[in-house]
DNA sequence: AACAGCCTGTTAAACGTTTTACAGTAAAAC
DNA sequence: GTTTTACTGTAAAACGTTTAACAGGCTGTT
């Protein structure tokens, strides 16, 4: 009837050991003689014992909890990496707590304080900006961390992991450039952002070098329905370009959205570079082209390095950098010369044949 | 140099009053004066103390945690409904850890395990199968505790909260059926989810009722990449149906790549009606008509449900039901015999006139 | 004037672990 | 045969809070 808490006292008594033996059975601090441990074992099944997190918390500092803190849990790519990170957390015996900045530098600060309140033995950072959330400079030297993604441009004093922006910033414009493209609108979430800016960077760096202009860049949040409209009021009084660059998965979708809305087919007159790789890009009849980032290689690598400082690794800081590559689909008009003549054809029919080369290519 | 933690001593000392007054002055369980609480909040910030949550749930069994589990993080539709209960836990104090049972329920049960080690004052669970999870039993009587989505179709135990999952089915039927539609396929996921099978028996029974025949059912799972596989098989070897019923975010995917994979366009040769309403499904030349669920309401339902029963409410547990819609866009084809005349044009222009107006009504 | 009741603050005892220091025993070394 | 050493297990002291019990100073009632 009473709701009493079964505690390790409980199982010692039942088990004939004391609670430290107990606790050790529990935690592997201590070897135990196996046929002791056995009977503890056996006393807390019994009465279906579960170790208290708070109190052994408490007593030990350390918390088998790792924080994750993202700017945005509507956006599938931090989702993602929620999703992968949760995984291998489990698979070594740590919890996670997940808290959203909503970009939000007030909130940032505020959820960072509620995750390191619990005295987490690791965090996961996804920044919201380029300034390191303060607060968490006091931690850097006791608490194993690790920033994912958004990372300062230049070294950091901490783990960091990212793709390499500029690089895909210059994937996408060499794939518009060599398929004759000229007209190119780079379409950014906020360039407050500094991976943003990055792959803003490598894209207008690679089209002045080819056509001697800077392409058009343009802002559109990271709201995908203000986003849309945004762009569709771009589209509205600007001259319409024959490609665009999405720079972020939201941004895709936004710019699907206007052009969707506006009745502007793709990929012709307008084609589409996307960012990242979905289900969803795939699930329509001109599949879209896009940077895709290897999101299961970006969360494995911020657990692995967050496992290896969490075990005592003191070595400097370390900046893994992955690789991004294009998947290339049917989003994108070939405008070079040697594909002139069935350009037509291409952008109504989606010859299938043309379709499954391209994409063997990648 | 000394990484002393700073406890609640600490601000006592440098407050000079008792710890009883910081711990009251934090916790607020009992008043304290105006000009002391203001000394002690000083205090606390100079010395930038931050009350230790193990410790505080330790003495007090009060958490101020609760768990959430889910059956896939990668899946939208749950990581929507994540993201909605961390804005609103977090306005009431309370942290979240989130767990998912990758649908297995061996795993359920044991991610379930370290959920109820964390002594949470509640629980929102999405079980993965129609049984109650094992392990959980013995805790309705003393652990809040909300059931969603997937929810028993008879009464419950605990509180639950989902949708009208039958006439979800019933209303994208209706849809069809209205439209002249008369070879309706309905792509499940998994008919083992009650819900599923709810949606499922709504559809078939008004199909049924109308047109004196069930639909044809195929299941192609959970996951967006084989369930295309599964329907571009099955696709190829059956006859084309005029239209399919999509019972999931997922499925409706699956749905569409299986159709873009054999080039067959929407919503001529085939409908769809989708489920759930996401950016990608108007980011499109064809937006999908699709079955919107209130993800939010969904998300607020549960947490007010939890939030009464943590502050003590113990009435009978209660089952929320809450309407779906039908969001009307351009991929289900008029086949009735008024719109035969400009059945064709429609298809072929997409006249933006119908579709807002259409939008309109719902 | 005395006493009950209310505020506000303090002291000290929990909460359920982990861990330090120690004790006892058996095996190994002298 | 005594002393080390190694190995297991135990007793008891933390860990940083919350909270029950209490104490003293007011106010207001008798």
């Amino acid at each position: 009837m009473s709701a009493k808490r079964v505690t390790i006292k409980d199982v010692a008594a039942r088990a004939g050991v004391s609670i430290a033996t107990v606790s050790n059975v529990f935690s592997g601090n201590k070897p135990v003689n196996a046929d002791l441990q056995e009977r503890v074992q056996r006393a807390a099944r019994e009465l279906s014992y579960q170790v208290d997190r708070a109190a052994s918390q408490l007593r030990s500092g350390q918390a088998k909890v790792v924080g994750v803190l993202v700017p945005d849990l509507d956006d599938v790519f931090f989702t993602s990496l929620v999703s992968q990170l949760e995984v291998m957390a489990q698979k070594d015996g740590y919890d996670i707590i997940v808290a959203s900045s909503r970009d939000d530098i007030g909130l940032e600060q505020s959820r960072l304080r509620t995750l390191l309140a619990w005295r987490p033995s690791g965090l996961i950072v996804i920044p919201c900006s380029d300034a390191v959330p303060a607060g968490l400079d006091s931690e850097f030297a006791r608490l194993p961390m690790v920033f994912a993604d958004r990372v300062p441009p230049d070294g950091s004093i901490v783990d960091t992991v990212a793709i390499d922006n500029c690089e895909a910033g210059e994937i996408a414009a060499r794939h518009l450039l060599e398929l004759g493209h000229r007209d190119i609108v780079v379409a950014a979430s906020n360039l407050a952002i500094s991976p943003i800016r990055e792959r803003v960077r490598g894209a207008s760096a690679l089209i002045r070098a080819r056509l001697g202009a800077d392409p058009t860049v343009i802002e559109l949040g990271s709201n995908a329905e203000r986003g849309t409209e945004a762009f569709v009021h771009w589209l509205e009084r600007h001259k319409r370009p024959s490609a665009v660059i999405a720079l972020t998965n939201v941004i895709t979708l936004s710019t699907l959205s206007a052009l969707a809305r506006l009745r502007i087919d793709i990929p012709d007159p307008v084609s589409v570079v996307g960012f990242d790789d979905y289900p969803w890009m795939s699930a329509r009849k001109t599949g879209l082209t896009a940077i895709r980032q290897p999101i299961a290689e970006i969360a494995a690598a911020a657990w692995e390095r967050l496992r290896r400082r969490m075990s005592g690794d003191a070595s400097p800081p370390l900046g893994t950098v992955l690789q991004t590559s294009l998947q290339v689909r049917d989003s994108v008009r070939d405008l070079s010369p040697a594909a002139k003549d069935d350009s037509e054809s291409l952008s109504l029919l989606q010859d299938q044949e043309t379709k499954t080369a391209v994409n063997a290519i990648h």
